[in-house]
DNA sequence: TCATGAACCGACCAGCGTGGTCAATGGAAG
DNA sequence: CTTCCATTGACCACGCTGGTCGGTTCATGA
């Protein structure tokens, strides 16, 4: 992530990271005070302008480090051979666990950062060319014949994606609010279940 | 809402609190401004403090006003007759749409709310009886025995109602970000769509 | 043994934004 | 004319801000 963080005892920097993640994921930039991040990090304030020479410097560090993780844990760990679409999602699901087991702000954080390109865009008047990795991710070698003709096809992935995104959101929630852990076979089973009831809906029979 | 506001022209008073509802959605309580909320109502300070004698009474006020004004529009516009579940979800919808046509941030504002109630009841280890209202609005002389008995009842009932969520968290989104008008014959004709996907997967053939 | 330099601390600083005040103004009603 | 209240915005004391800096601790390696 950054040359001075090199020789850093691991749990400390992720202490930090996480600590950065959240406070800048609960507020802007502006209102988030670099006094809370060293306080929840428990490190000095020294510390941290020692190893980032400035808040925006710090920012800009989190925004590379997020998207390499994402991007990193992606590359690592999805099957792109798999066409069937809810196989894919159950492992994009899995993945996102994965990652927000040890950074459980970072998808928050990476949401504000598109909000605000996206909204940078706008101003701008460029047309909005949403991420091709989240393109890819979602549709790439899929077997899309399998889903039914007699709906509209983007109401049924809206109700899929929205479907997983909740429950994601609900499984950081809970991960966030009791520190519970993960139980990855346990969320393997539960997805099966949505999985079940949404294929009834989206699939020919 | 407040004595003070009875004489008031209804548009300033709109102003105000849908000012103070965004600072307050946006930022949590010490971190929101009485100066940016004066700044975008388009008042003096004098004025804010001169109906409301403090920062903690305005955010008071606001709470009792938010239940106040969707307790009312539950109160006039739900049909309790209506059994069909997902007729009873369109409504809900469209309730939430109308009142969101005038406070664009009362439900962030009202989700803060009640995270905030729940997580005090979790320290004092209260257990959480989810507010009574909501409950009934989507249980009250509903007919369930449409519903499919080979699949998880729990789980076809968060696909549903997350997905209602989500779309209403698009429409609002809209909202505030083009300001874009409501077109309630476009949306109901939208909520007809999704249902009928929905139903394919929750109701018995 | 000592030298080097990085990791780390926390008191400290100038300045800005804070919630809240208040004397003054405007204008409507009687 | 008086009364009254909505409304203004300059003003204030103060707390928190991002960032600095002189200092200590500690590991390494010669």
């Amino acid at each position: 992530m950054n040359e001075l963080f090199q020789n850093i005892d691991a749990e400390k920097r992720d202490r930090i990271i996480n600590s950065a993640l959240e406070e800048f994921s609960k507020n802007r930039f502006d209102k988030a005070s670099t006094n809370t991040i060293v306080k929840n990090a428990n490190i000095s304030k020294g510390l941290l302008f020692h190893y980032f020479k400035s808040k925006k410097e710090l920012y800009h560090k989190l925004e590379k480090f997020s998207i390499q993780i994402v991007t990193d844990a992606i590359a690592e760990n999805l099957d792109w051979e798999v066409a069937d679409f809810f196989e894919r999602m159950k492992q994009i699901v899995l993945i996102k666990g994965e990652v927000t087991f040890h950074y459980p702000y970072i998808y928050d954080f990476l949401a504000i950062l598109i909000e605000e390109r996206t909204l940078a865009k706008l101003r701008e008047g460029v047309e909005e060319r949403s991420n091709d990795l989240i393109d890819q991710v979602y549709t790439h070698n899929i077997d899309f014949s399998k889903f039914r003709e007699d709906v509209d096809f983007k109401i049924v992935m809206e109700i899929i994606k929205w479907t997983f995104e909740k429950y994601v959101e609900r499984l950081v929630k809970e991960r966030i609010k009791f520190d519970k852990e993960f139980n990855f076979k346990e969320i393997e089973q539960e997805l099966e279940q949505y999985i079940k009831v949404l294929k009834k809906a989206c699939y020919k029979e």
